[in-house]
DNA sequence: ATGCAACCCGTAGCGACTACGGGATCAAGT
DNA sequence: ACTTGATCCCGTAGTCGCTACGGGTTGCAT
């Protein structure tokens, strides 16, 4: 233990890109596996923690939750042969975040129709309150 | 008080469309003023506590934080003349809409190639954890 | 040897609710 | 008048995914 490669928690978390209470809240919630210690107590790092904690950095910027990230994790075991499961994920992920484009893009319709109807802010009856106020 | 157009907490809270906790937990964070109560301590509303429940409500669904709305509520005064700082805010939050939308569909993008690549789940090496991996 | 950066841990806070539990009240029916 | 069952009361804790705080310890470079 204490390999020449070992990582401190701090530039663990710089090297994966994420906040170092973070890892420690990943640690928590059983995310990411406790690694060894040194003896004052200071967590050491592998290179394999290296390379899951990116890998869920990339899947929480990709919107993914934790959730879906512990069962992505689980498939993600080197020499699996198919990947339907993790494309189930995946495709439910995909539906959820084209939904949320289109609840948006209605939002912004609406929003932006009542913006413009405000003109230079000269309208006596503001459109935007009146949207709101839904007469 | 206790007129005959008077609403309990739960007719409230289904008249506008919102749970009745909800209501509650708008009273307390003073989103809602505190209606008068009924002798044995039950809250009871006016239709003016109902249009602005619903004012909440609207603004919500477009997607308004509780501060944007405490905000607009304080500039939707009947009587007031020009709308510019509605549209400020309404403006602001717009632009929050659209970088959203400009992000989740990068995200879809991204998700879509690699669940294309997955075909029929029968490829070796699965392209989403070869995204998210970060290879 | 000393200084100070980095780490330790537990806990609390964020936003916007939602849920729970145990008791009180209300309104309708008999 | 009485009973029943729906509704309401309040305080507290849980959700998600972190982030921040504080007071103490360790690690490492000088």
């Amino acid at each position: 233990m204490s390999a020449r490669n070992a990582l401190t928690i701090g530039r663990l978390a710089a090297a994966a890109g994420v906040n170092l209470e973070t890892v420690r809240y990943y640690e928590r919630i059983g995310l990411m596996p406790a690694p060894d210690r040194t003896e004052g107590g200071h967590r050491s790092y592998a290179p394999e923690h290296r390379a899951r904690l990116t890998f869920i950095r990339r899947a929480r910027e990709l919107g993914f939750s934790l959730d879906e990230i512990r069962a992505l994790l689980a498939l993600a075991q080197p020499g699996r042969r198919s990947c339907s499961e993790v494309k189930a994920i995946a495709s439910a992920h995909l539906q959820d975040i084209r939904a949320k484009i289109a609840d948006l893009s209605r939002l912004a319709d609406v929003l932006d129709e009542a913006v413009r109807r405000c003109g230079d802010g000269d309208v006596p009856d503001c459109p935007v309150i009146h949207v709101l106020a839904g007469v």
